[in-house]
DNA sequence: ATCTTAATTTCGGCA
DNA sequence: TGCCGAAGTTAAGAT
């Protein structure tokens, strides 16, 4: 639907939408979306479901404003509301879709992890792979190696590396230290891309930072894939 | 736009939508929206700006696998492509929405800074202010004040506190305790909201922890303002 | 149900 | 412009 319209939201926060050319858009699970016609897939106002659309009649006041329908979008449990106040429907489509299959993917964190176990050589001269997802008491090590030497080595992998990553391996170094069967342990930060400040933490703290080439683990692969 | 589609991206990741009923948006600054029926408000698939729209001729074996129209959406920068196959179109409107006047927002974390700055004795009696902001060699402490015996405390403020909140504020605390001129620093975490592990987490450092009633404050304000 | 972690995050602020 | 942190984050997976 197109319609100028305002919008008023509250909440977790209160929001204001002065009067304005918008798509609405009214999902089969109630929720709803408030559409300028910029910006990116975010709305400028939206609610999400479980909720529920009611039409209140304005009052006369709301009715000399020009305000010809009112909207009531509201959620049961976390009492959010929002209201639309339509001046005007400009355009106005409705199609059952039905429900939808679904998306699949391919290319995200687990699939770096998946490369860098394969091609566990990337951490240096004889590493081997003890395990992936290795599991402690507080959470699950993308990936347990040993170097050389023998010594334990956990790998912390991210997509993009940044400060709460270097912290969560900095739990898990700290944790796994204390057992004396693993310590010590060396560990590795690696990311298709590290921050400035996130290198600076875990070099700090005596981690070790790994850029990975996606493209080239990739490549790899294939290549590997092929003997 | 609704219609009959399918639709695969290749660019960070890779990912396929099958063939399904779905709405289109296509926004002015040639941004496209894949949305399905339900979810929140994030779409199934989309493009960013700024990114082009090109119509592609359908081969003859798309066309005779009842391929309507070809729709590549690109983005010369990241070189991330989006491939739309059109197999009807359900419904198609075009409104001119000309520019958004923008969205009001109000009851965020700057705001809670605000407040608690103008309201420091909250923090306790014979607390007083020395800066927002106060900036640090690894970022900007929220608040730092002095106590009644005129020792420093840092503190740190969130609409919810969770345990990256408390990292943050350790983080701080350890720089700033190497300074002579500020040590010893008291850490107060604060928030609308302090989950049951985040307290553990800061109360097992020494971090006080101080629930913000934020409507309270916001009266107290108003209050202010009158005189 | 709750908590943790990732995301094609997006968005705003400040250097 | 790029980096960094917040978001009404949302969403998926594990406990």
């Amino acid at each position: 639907m197109v319609a100028d319209c305002a919008v008023d939201y509250a909440g977790r926060l209160s929001a204001h939408l002065p009067r304005a050319k918008r798509v609405l858009m009214l999902k089969a699970d109630g929720s709803v979306l408030v559409h300028s016609d910029g910006g990116s897939y975010k709305p400028l106002n939206w609610m999400s479901p479980p909720c529920t659309l009611t039409e209140v009649a304005p009052s006369d006041e709301q009715k000399s404003a020009g305000i010809a329908e009112l909207w009531e979008v509201s959620q049961r449990k976390t009492s959010d509301k929002l209201v639309i106040s339509l001046f005007e429907v400009l355009a106005d489509t409705s199609v059952d879709l039905g429900v939808d299959p679904g998306l699949v993917k391919d290319g995200v964190e687990a699939h770096l992890q998946e490369l860098l176990a394969d091609q566990i050589e990337l951490l240096g001269d004889g590493h081997t792979l003890v395990r992936r997802e290795y599991m402690t008491a507080i959470g699950p090590v993308d990936i347990l190696a040993r170097n050389h030497a023998g010594e334990s080595v956990a790998v912390e992998i991210k997509r993009r590396g940044e400060i709460d990553g270097v912290e969560q391996l900095t739990r898990y170094l700290e944790l796994m230290n204390r057992d004396p069967r693993l310590a010590p342990v060396h560990g590795v930060f690696a990311a298709q891309e590290i921050k400035p400040q996130a290198r600076t933490l875990a070099e700090d703290r005596g981690i070790r930072c790994l850029v990975l080439d996606y493209d080239a683990m990739r490549g790899i692969e294939d290549m590997n894939a092929l003997f």
